[in-house]
DNA sequence: TTTCTGACAACAA
DNA sequence: ATTGTTGCCAGAA
């Protein structure tokens, strides 16, 4: 195994966020504390970038550590993102999650399927 | 091949 | 407290 590289951290960015639960939101950060570089936060968000090939991936349960919904520019519309999350319960206001603590959704907590 | 950028976050001044 | 810079890894030009 040398060759193998971080193409794993994508994967592993993937994997986790395939398994946010609806309703819930987790940050870029928290994934990326998660996969043992706490400031490989970018990269979380550019692995969901490149999920975009994936639907499969709920990219709109992601956001930054403020709560905002920055990777909302990213979407096919510029509110669906937030129409998403409010569709799964979350209160969002002016793109911003709402009592981010209560709806935010950590890893470790599915670390048991990894 | 080298260089820059990119859905963030943390640290330094 | 706010602003600016650095770190992270991989992909695109």
């Amino acid at each position: 195994m040398d060759k193998k590289i971080a193409t794993n951290f994508f994967e592993r960015v993937y994997k986790i966020a395939r398994q946010i639960p609806a309703g819930k939101v987790t940050t870029y950060g928290a994934i990326a504390n998660f996969l043992g570089s706490p400031k490989s936060a970018r990269m979380v968000g550019w692995a969901l970038n490149a999920s975009k090939n994936d639907m499969s991936i709920p990219a709109h349960r992601v956001v930054n550590k403020a709560g905002l919904l920055s990777g909302k520019v990213h979407f096919q519309g510029i509110n669906l993102m937030q129409q998403l999350l409010e569709n799964e319960g979350v209160i969002i206001k002016d793109n911003k999650i709402q009592d981010l603590d209560n709806y935010l959704w950590k890893p470790e907590l599915f670390s048991e399927n990894l």
